[in-house]
DNA sequence: TCGCTATATTCGCTAATCCTGATAGATTGT
DNA sequence: ACAATCTATCAGGATTAGCGAATATAGCGA
């Protein structure tokens, strides 16, 4: 892969770097949402919640459709479920891991 | 999985949102390396490269061995590999669909 | 011990991210 | 047209990330 390749890579990585985002996006596992249901599931503000959506779109992670006054989302590629459950499972292995190192110094 | 859950996840996810960071993650997909290996391959200077390198082991994405004056660097999970293949070809796809669409309106 | 190489860390700066509160746009129903 | 709702964006200030230059640390060999 080029230069260019891995900075794009990084771009759609970045998106995913927040927590709030993940949640967005586990929100998103089971199908499309309304933008609405975000806030009051989360416990955060609008604004908060819409520029975090809008840090997906713009990294297109997520595409969205419009229902009247509501816009929907949706994650834009399957695979992206893949990768996040992948990536939890290693970061629960690794706390997993380092809790028991703390547990045998103790 | 609960909100602490998502923070650990996204800390993991920030080590990997960096081009030079993704980089390195690719030369590691065969092997352990030297960590002086990588300034001459990334075009790079050695802080740069040593703060990258400090980010990824922070984040447990990496482990470290002494071998004499050498530090030499492999991924801490296969896992890693087959996560960032996927949101390469991810990145890809979407890089090749916006140009398509690009395409179209010419 | 001294010098040499390899790594890591600190510092100062700039740029990017994140959050909150206020404002603007778009759509529907009256 | 107007009001109500949903959504997006802007403005600000605080926090964090990234980089280069300089400085520290660690191991090895003479």
């Amino acid at each position: 892969m080029d230069e260019q390749g891995y900075t794009l890579q990084a771009r759609m990585v970045k998106a995913l770097a927040h927590p709030t985002r993940l949640r967005i996006l586990a929100l998103l596992r089971d199908g499309e949402r309304c933008a609405c249901e975000f806030g009051p599931l989360l416990g955060l503000g609008q604004p908060n919640v819409s520029q975090h959506l809008g840090v997906l779109r713009k990294a297109h992670v997520v595409n969205t459709r419009r229902d009247g006054v509501r816009i929907m989302y949706r994650l834009s590629d399957e695979r992206i479920i893949e990768v996040l459950d992948t990536l939890g499972r290693i970061a629960r292995d690794q706390f997993v891991e380092a809790a028991a190192a703390l547990g045998a110094v103790a």
